[in-house]
DNA sequence: CAGTACACGTGACGC
DNA sequence: TGCGTCACGTGTACT
């Protein structure tokens, strides 16, 4: 009771569909009041005393909000049964809805109205937190929030592919070239110590020499990182081999 | 009306709850029934004779589900001008309220009922959607979903923050000179489009000469992109500068 | 059996 | 003005 109580003073507090009242002229202020007078009443007296105040001033609000607690609505259930179709089924339940039926006159429905309001809260949350980290919400609307998410979600998953298969497409020249650095013989390490990177610059164009041991596919992965960094090659010589 | 018949046919052949019913052992055929009997009965008469049919038949099973098509209702909406609270607004808004209601006599109730029904459909098939494309679903429930859907969203953007820091660490050196190669002028381009690449590889090292228009940085960034590719620059000479 | 979750219809409200 | 959307309470099935 505690717990249902601190829910229904946090729920009294928050107002209620923040991101359409604030465009709003006001005019759904009287659900808003609805809603918080009912709260109200539902935090200050028990629930039975509620239905015994509903029938005692025979308001037509509180019947609205709860028109299963009268009474004289038994032939909503009592002829469901004789509803043709599904017969057999059908007849099986109408025990049980006789049963919580009468048990609905003694606080049973403030519980499920309970939990169902706090599960819609919780939902509203949850819809609210989505619409938050999703950048491009076309309408506040709360199947375009699905949407848009979906969206948001799908355009994600393409980013994070298309700069995964990058990743590897730009780091397989480098790993193909470490690993042929890698492989290397410490001989030919030793011979890689050895100067050889040539760069000359002219007014239009620059050359650049590179000497090198000798390995299978290096020329090839050192014109594909040529390449691939954006430098058209026009004349590659590979010499003395 | 020809687009409402085709949607209560397509609701009619796309199973309901197709996510829980195949969990569930069966028990929710009745409701499932229920429905495709209502849908039935909308698509083959019209609201109207809908609405004279629930009244000649006395049928409690449509009573319940169109319970506002009953004549004995009127205290519901006439009575609730009675409650005290909120009497100056609520004054401008039983005339609506009479009126819609004489209205909702004549088959309005139906038109409501469907876009609703619609409403319905459409955001429980982007909910559908979401946990389709959501590859951790912890429970079924709609509130779970979502919230996974919200965990989900921001591991992706985590892990895309994270990849896109990483690429600009590593990849900073072939940024530079992607944007040396893209702050070109045309006339350079035109010149970068004459041969420039050369290699000359002999028994112990390779030799490149690259002639390219001259550009500012453009020489040390590709002497750093070719230190980042692992090759020790020994002689690097730039000419004609 | 109490709790939970969902679908449903309906009133209210905004465009 | 009608149509779309939402919150609400309730019935019902599942655990």
């Amino acid at each position: 009771m505690e717990l249902s109580q601190h829910g229904l003073l946090e729920e009294l507090l928050t107002p209620r569909r923040d991101s359409r009242t604030t465009s709003s002229n006001g005019g759904s202020l009287l659900q808003l009041m609805k809603t918080l007078a009912l709260n109200v009443l539902s935090t200050i007296i028990s629930p039975t005393l509620l239905l015994r105040r509903i029938h005692g001033a025979g308001d037509g609000f509180f019947d609205s909000i709860f028109p299963a607690a009268h009474e004289d609505y038994p032939s909503m259930v009592d002829d469901e049964d004789q509803f043709g179709l599904l017969s057999t089924d059908h007849q099986q339940h109408s025990l049980e809805e006789i049963k919580t039926k009468s048990k609905r006159l003694e606080g049973q429905p403030s519980k499920n109205l309970m939990a169902e309001r706090r599960r819609r809260k919780r939902l509203n949350d949850r819809l609210s937190m989505l619409r938050s980290i999703v950048p491009k919400i076309s309408k506040m609307d709360r199947t375009s929030i699905l949407g848009d998410t979906i969206d948001y979600m799908k355009e994600l998953l393409e980013r994070i592919k298309k700069m995964q298969e990058e990743e590897t497409k730009v780091g397989f020249n480098h790993l193909s070239l470490m690993n042929n650095m890698k492989e290397l013989k410490p001989n030919e390490m030793m011979v890689r110590s050895s100067p050889k990177f040539e760069v000359k610059r002219s007014e239009t164009d620059t050359r650049i020499d590179i000497r090198c041991a000798t390995k299978p596919g290096l020329l090839l992965s050192t014109v594909n990182t040529l390449e691939a960094l954006g430098l058209e090659i026009q004349v590659c010589d590979k010499l003395f081999q």
